[in-house]
DNA sequence: TTGAAAGCGCTAACAA
DNA sequence: TTGTTAGCGCTTTCAA
């Protein structure tokens, strides 16, 4: 039922090869008037290429897996921030003619599982811990990593410029006059996202002449309901902190929730500063102030360089890190408006 | 490099055919000792199978697509539920042999194109409306849409049972003992989602003896913002009524922030119910009551859907709802209460 | 610039 | 229970 290029060739009156490299757009190889037939031709018969039997001669799929880890037996849980990365990455892939294959991980066997058994041309890792990375094995194709900084050579790094990130923050509530600060944000060790964060946090409060033993650090988990919590008690815990570096916005968000609870004034009593900037942090009142990253592009990067060592291949390029920004909004203000109450 | 079936075939003195069946588990074609043997040579050997040679022989691709609509040149935007969906229904899939392609549409061509392109077994419509669904051609491998109440006779209906939790809602509010209602939501013709809400809604307020005439009706964007907007008027607008039906928590949570904006307290001045149980409801202050569905279980069902058809494949199965149920947190209590004030 | 031959790894249908 | 034959629709390689 479906139309072959068999079909074309006949009704063009040349051989299946040509058709075969008019569709691939070997141009070279075909002359233009031919090519100008059976392009009418495949059109009008609304010709549709046999994926399958492509990837089965060329070795290779056109797809592309988008793959995050997944409990046994558990479904897809995706943050809203990888579900951005998703469609950034998507549609990118779309437009070059590539497909996306998701898939939950259960173990690191699914992984080259997928990639043999398909023959995918490549795979984006999105919610790996890096040391989940730095244990992947696998090779021949290229793999990118997501906000990872493992330094596994066979992995591509796309990430946020953390660092610069936390440098913004902290720069951010330095130059608005604070000095007691509070660093909240998950456990973490060596230099991930969040030693990340936490090292260009770090800097910018010496820069200006803190003392690093003076910044309070509050280990949670970032959730709303965590900030929250953080949020009660984080007066009485803290009397002398004038404003706090959350590293994620959903924890400033409950930050701001439970100060407001217990009756502490955001920004006048303290300022609090995000990371993300996430939709919600708009619409909350006082309005997040936060570090924003393009989380799209960091989808669209990702894809950009699984087809550029898929079509050029020349080894694993260095981590990329994108651009961050500061969004100021209500919830940063100088400490002196606290200290006249 | 990679294992091949002749491999094993070789490996193990028998023929192609006989692992190929092994593989497949025909069971009942080969014996017990050599479907022994040959699972364990297989296994020492790293065997996976290729799945485009697989396609291609049997015209069946083990791929089930999610499919979502996507502007021109727009990145794909999955909202929270159609998140949910997605994992519920990779799970399932996964679970039995399948894999998910990811995939957003630009013009109904690309549904066809990548059905035929791929061979896929059967896709899931996400985010598509009725009017989009009704129009669809396409033939040939199962269609399941979600949230659909389209009578196209080609696709499969998956979708909560939105009158009954209409239902829930309006007997909620009325039992609790509010007669002066309004109904926010976003503008719909016919059956839809949303018109299946009001629908139910409607009748428990007629069963419990409310003139139909004296419910009021906003029709608004299911926006935090636009509900942050209806809140802050509403008591302006609508001074009689003391209970309000959001036909989305998104929605509802806004008009929670836009009445204490306005001094409104909720419960004791007006009452809110929304309906889908997002994680944030169960987070502001009050407590938001609100109907609730199961949404992985919605993306599971399709998925078990899917599967029942391309398996077993006998012509269209009827529209199916999913339950819903009644979620009670702070946010509704009886009108007397501000009848006291 | 075009074409013929061979085969990618697998399964369906039939034969033994 | 096992094996043989014949493709699936395409690309690769090589020859014209």
């Amino acid at each position: 039922m479906p139309v072959r290029l068999s079909d074309i060739a006949s009704e063009a009156g040349v051989s299946l090869m040509t058709v075969s490299n008019v569709m691939n757009g070997k141009r070279s190889r075909v002359s233009e008037a031919t090519a100008h037939r059976v392009l009418e031709i495949a059109d009008r018969l609304g010709y549709v290429p046999n994926l399958p039997a492509r990837s089965l001669a060329a070795s290779k799929s056109h797809i592309i897996a988008a793959l995050t880890p997944v409990g046994e037996d558990h479904s897809l849980l995706m943050s809203p921030h990888t579900v951005e990365v998703i469609g950034g990455l998507e549609k990118h892939l779309r437009h070059e003619g590539y497909h996306v294959l998701l898939r939950g991980i259960e173990k690191e066997a699914d992984i080259t599982g997928a990639i043999k058994g398909w023959a995918l041309d490549g795979a984006i890792l999105l919610e790996f811990a890096d040391s989940q990375i730095d244990r992947i094995q696998v090779s021949g194709v290229p793999l990118v990593a997501i906000d990872s900084y493992s330094e596994n050579p066979r992995t591509i790094s796309v990430r946020t410029d953390d660092r610069r990130g936390g440098w913004l923050a902290g720069t951010c509530l330095t130059e608005a006059g604070h000095s007691q600060l509070l660093f909240a944000g998950p456990p973490f060790e060596g230099m991930g996202v969040m030693g990340q964060r936490w090292e260009g946090f770090l800097s910018a409060c010496i820069a200006s002449g803190i003392d690093p033993s003076q910044i309070a650090v509050v280990e949670t988990l970032i959730s709303y309901e965590d900030g929250q919590a953080l949020g009660r008690r984080l007066r009485k815990d803290h009397p002398d902190v004038t404003a706090v570096f959350a590293t994620a916005d959903s924890l400033a968000i409950g930050i701001l929730a439970g100060l407001n609870e217990a009756g502490v004034r955001v920004p006048e009593d303290i300022s609090v500063i995000g990371f993300d900037n996430i939709e919600m942090s708009a619409l909350v009142t006082p309005g997040l102030t936060t570090v924003a990253q393009d989380i799209q592009a960091k989808g669209a990067e990702a894809a950009r360089l699984v087809l550029q060592e898929v079509e050029k291949g020349q080894g694993t390029p260095p981590p990329i890190s994108l651009e961050v920004s500061l969004v100021t909004r209500a919830s940063v203000a100088s400490p002196r408006t606290s200290q006249r109450t």
